[in-house]
DNA sequence: TATTGTTATACTCTATAACTATA
DNA sequence: TATAGTTATAGAGTATAACAATA
């Protein structure tokens, strides 16, 4: 167990991280703002889902999940079909105009973290995203990932780059 | 350098970290919003100073400092004298109230952390808090901290609990 | 003319509560 | 009656721009 201290200053840091999101928020294409690229990375990552499922994943509340998911409809980023076995749910599946959209924001997004962090090491970054994990995890976060979430590397889509 | 893959993985956790602030933020006083919080934290870190200053830590627009700062003013946290050696600018000071606020602050954050964290150790806080040091300043914040940021243990304020 | 700070306005994100439709 | 989702409303945080006072 860590002391006292110790927690306010992670209690900080925390609380000052906010400047880099908005370094990175800062980067997005106009018309997708943080809140509809959220909701494009997890269908990705985890597959069709419903309303509630992705709400509990984004770790907000579900009228805020609707907005979001309205947005990135909108755009054609995402389909909601109704569920076949509950006409009250709809289904939320990625297009392929929202698997370019999310290419488009890996891009921009490794760009400055790579720009930024030219003299991090491969290990130190994989140090820190396995405590954020962690952390997250640690906040009753079973919002996390499926299987695989530590090798994030491992998994192939769009987003992996074919080479360095 | 890291690659690809892992910034972008980065950039998905510095996005889902924002549950875990915000989980932190439901634990403050109500009329101490998490800007208020910042703004007495840095005032306490790194004494008096100007508005264009606390900007610069807060690493937001002077116009967003001065709400947050009438705010803590209006509560008697901070005072506000005018500068001396500069008529346009006011200096920025923790009162007592302030002091006490602060370690109010302290002790709820703490207590939330230590409960979630309690299987995490001394060590690997110790290495969150490094890491995500350091990504701020990777990021252009000079804004950092003072001296001897590394060990906010060895602080002596009245942050800094008389025991564990 | 440039700078320090404040205020007005607008946009994003969030939560609560009221509402619709379905289970 | 309870649940899935939407919408209305309100509050916090932020940025841009217009403004005041002083340098």
């Amino acid at each position: 167990m860590a002391e006292q201290a110790q927690f306010w200053e992670l209690a900080r840091q925390l609380s000052a991280i906010g400047a880099v999101k908005r370094d990175l928020g800062r980067i997005l294409p106009a018309d997708c703002p943080a809140g509809s690229a959220a909701v494009l990375t997890l269908l990705d990552r985890h597959g069709d889902m419903r309303m509630g499922r992705l709400a509990e994943l984004l770790a907000v509340d579900m009228s805020v999940t609707s907005r979001h998911v309205a947005h990135a409809a909108a755009r054609g980023w995402i389909e909601r079909s109704p569920d076949p076995a509950d006409k009250r749910s709809r289904i939320l599946r990625l297009t392929p105009g929202g698997l370019a959209q999310l290419d488009e924001l890996s891009r921009r997004s490794s760009h400055l973290l790579a720009e930024r962090l030219a003299d991090w090491s491969d290990d130190e970054v994989g140090q820190l995203i396995r405590l954020m994990t962690r952390l997250r995890a640690s906040f009753g976060d079973c919002r996390s990932a499926p299987a695989g979430f530590h090798d994030p590397v491992l998994r192939e889509t769009t987003r992996t780059p074919a080479s360095t």
